[in-house]
DNA sequence: CTTGCCTCTGACGTTAGCGTCAGGTTTTAG
DNA sequence: CTAAAACCTGACGCTAACGTCAGAGGCAAG
């Protein structure tokens, strides 16, 4: 039985990398450099990814919109990697999360003010 | 009648704007090279501002973290300034907001996953 | 074989909102 | 009057996530 052998999955070149998550060459070559991904290589060098790296670079993309450094991602990794976590990553999590939980009601609170001063100017011409 | 012009309202130095507003003297000064601010001078050259300044730098502040940049904030300045807009503000205002709506589910979804992997570390020591 | 596209490794460039240092004047407290 | 505190004008530094260019090798098609 060859068929149906997870390990048998082609792997991917890192513009197909690239496309698939809507992310420039030069970005996954920079997420490797700052320990976010690791690459197998083929005899003449070049970098070969699992599929679900796609997958995995979208969320780094998330991460980043949320102000994460690619620093605090590595730092995060093993927790959705193994599942696992100790007590300083737990803090970190939470952290993070107050954080963004911060930056969601401040861009909130400047919303309404935008809102504001376009009903204002809607309204009057 | 002296007591109760407004006009007479003591002008504040660019120390007392800072801490009022609770930003560094620097980065009040780059607000005025930006073109956010305009000061008088006093006869040695010190800058000068109304007392309503401090509103106004809490609220670039309050813009700044919504993503705006300095360039936008000034061209837009007019809006709340004059309330009365252009075609091309009214243009604006509304893609900044659709901007910043959009950052805001994006910081949403992200707080999401996070709280995801929070629960699962939670429960699973 | 060669054309054309993909990939490689450096390494410098970019942007925005300030921080910070230098070297000098001004204002204020005592 | 004097010393500290505050202010002034440059001007370089900093950070993060890439962009971009240079020069060279690799790989499938025709």
């Amino acid at each position: 039985m060859t068929v149906g052998q997870a390990a048998d999955e082609r792997l991917l070149r890192i513009g197909e990398v690239a496309r698939g998550a809507g992310v420039s060459v030069r970005a996954v070559r920079y997420y490797e450099q700052q320990g976010l991904l690791i690459a197998e290589r083929s005899p003449s060098g070049q970098r070969l990814y699992r599929q679900d790296t796609v997958t995995l670079v979208r969320f780094f993309q998330q991460m980043f919109a949320a102000g994460l450094t690619s620093r605090r991602i590595a730092e995060l990794l093993p927790c959705w990697d193994t599942g696992h976590t100790d007590a300083e990553q737990r803090a970190m999590l939470r952290a993070e999360r107050d954080r963004i939980q911060a930056k969601v009601d401040d861009l909130q609170a400047a919303l309404d003010r935008l809102d504001e001063v376009i009903a204002i100017t809607d309204t009057h011409p």
